[in-house]
DNA sequence: GTGAAAGCGCTAACAA
DNA sequence: TTGTTAGCGCTTTCAC
């Protein structure tokens, strides 16, 4: 036994054949109580475990999931979206023995591909998950062609509906945050409100632009000034600098932001600009990221059940994968307005 | 062809067999230009690359590095630390058509060393990447049992000196960021200094300690108020409250934290204890993420070079994995201070 | 209740 | 230059 142990080591301690052993730990009835007993004994004896790959080739199951984040270091760190929902997927995966496989390939064009490609000729995983969906979002039909089960997290394009399963908040209820954020503003008497959106190419952050302006229209407020960004820090600053730019119209007295990062980074502009937070202007983000309750003053959010979503996304892939299964995904709750410090009354004009 | 492509169906294609499929992609010579072509025509047909399982049964190498992270998902959030970490294993990872098998446990006890023996028994991984070593970390001696090559991110315990190998800045190199920071500000007048730490179970949180202690010694400054924190906003918090607190000896007029995190937090707490930064007090962080120029003002913070120390690890871990390799690892930049806005001149007495 | 033997997809010795 | 074949560690019929 001069490498790790085998099978066939474990049979030969218990004195048995090796389909007994297999036969015990897959739990397969046909066996005697004591020679199953004998059987674990030697394997623990052992430390013994069935080899992932053997088990794989043989059944076809390589029990890991993928998960290829399309990104430079520096966004992924300052966006902890991705690192809480692999928490919320760990969290479905490990109990089942399962693993995550993760490809982090920057955003190097052809290097997403690759690593979809990989993992899908190489058989490394049972199947993905995709968050951040794009419009007209190339990886659809690229991981039906390549036949690689995948579940989408996240809000759905509707011209993509039914290419690959979709895990989100119940239809409807994804606009709740966003009327709520509105909502609050408006009671405390904003009129002018200004939104920095994500780029438009992202699917939810297209989707958060219009329910903010179907909410302002819903109060028959005036169609806000929107200003593109594109989910960064120095984005937001350039977003604020043009909305608070004195220009035709009044200046907004608070601005919704697609993320949490681009809001406090727009607070931190506005400041800077010699605006106080929120006695000139109210700030909301987006996800309720740890942070917002880090800064001063507290950033008023929209938070998001990111680790409830990632552990209904394991749940769909595995109804997936094995159609028998009753898949019973965790309740997921819509996004609702955390109201902090950042928000205040509208100044007096 | 019902499932996948096989080798085998690759050779019929080309009308070879599938030795000649396998030396043709593997590159091992002993074949004619003309039928190399042929197969790898046929390989591009079909879409085929050899199925990672079979390649790993066969060789033993399954192609795959584990990382293990014993953290909540808020405090995985909270930190990024991690998440850079990743990136610049994945930027080593990737062109050799490696993958990174990722697993968050939590906290609770002995589920990080189950999560390891899983990795090791079932021949999941070639090796795993280890960071934030804890003083007497059992991992090393399980790992041994486990005979999973391993490495160790960052600074390592002495009396674990060669239990892993490790990967961090050149020796006597890591001190340099500390000490930059007690230079700055005793240039700028600062005489008082206060510390918080990140749990005195941590290596590289009592390393720092130290060396911010040694550097105090050095400059012939008073043994400063050390508080002892958890590496979390609460806890960095708490730890303003007891270090600003009026009691005996004069109040620090500058602080250094143990992480970025605790800085922004700490910063935050002295605003609401009624004191403005830089103005009536210093702070400085450390790990320089992203975080530290979006808040207000811009943290000052000792930045590490977290990505190549990623990369270095793979590095080094390929060269325990396969001793021939000559194993060439990037150059860490030590740490350096990045003075931003959170630092200024101390306050008259 | 238990064991022998045939593959899963691939690589590397060995033959031709 | 090319093809044949024996496993890698496991599960699963099918005999006993």
């Amino acid at each position: 036994m001069a490498g790790k142990p085998t099978i066939a080591d474990v049979a030969r301690l218990a004195g048995v054949s090796v389909s007994a052993v297999s036969k015990v730990v897959n739990g397969r009835g046909g066996i005697s109580a004591a020679t199953a007993e004998r059987v674990l004994a030697a394997a623990a004896k052992l430390d013994w475990s069935p080899s992932a790959t053997a088990v794989a080739l043989r059944g076809a199951r390589t029990r890991a999931v993928g998960m290829v984040a399309a990104r430079s270091a520096d966004l992924l760190a300052a966006d902890p979206h991705f690192t809480v929902l692999i928490s919320g997927i760990e969290r479905e995966l490990a109990p089942v023995d399962y693993g995550l496989l993760l490809h982090v390939v920057g955003e190097e064009p052809g290097a997403e591909e690759r690593a979809y490609r990989r993992l899908a000729q190489e058989r490394r995983v049972d199947g993905v998950i995709l968050t951040e969906s794009r419009i007209g979002d190339p990886r659809f039909a690229l991981l039906r062609r390549l036949r690689l089960p995948a579940v989408l997290v996240g809000v759905p394009w509707h011209e993509e509906g039914g290419e690959a399963p979709v895990v989100s908040v119940r239809a409807g209820e994804q606009e709740a945050g966003i009327r709520q954020a509105v909502d609050h503003l408006c009671a405390l008497g904003h009129r002018r409100l200004g939104y920095v959106s994500g780029p438009e190419d992202r699917v939810h952050s297209v989707f958060r632009r219009r329910v903010f302006e179907s909410a302002l229209a819903a109060r028959g407020l005036a169609p806000a000034p929107v200003v593109v960004s594109d989910f960064t820090a120095q984005g937001a600053v350039a977003a604020m600098e043009r909305l608070l730019a004195p220009g035709p119209g009044a200046r907004p007295t608070a601005v919704l932001f697609a993320n949490d990062t681009m809001a406090v980074a727009g607070m931190n502009a506005a400041r800077r600009l010699g605006l106080e937070v929120p006695r000139d202007l109210s700030v909301v983000g987006y996800d309720d990221l740890p942070l917002g309750e880090l800064v001063y003053p507290r950033l008023t959010t929209i938070g998001q059940d990111l680790v409830r979503l990632g552990r209904a996304a394991v749940t769909a892939l595995f109804g997936l994968l094995d159609p028998e299964r009753p898949a019973r995904a965790p309740e997921i709750r819509p996004p609702r307005l955390v109201v902090r410090e950042s928000t205040g009354p509208a100044p007096a004009p």
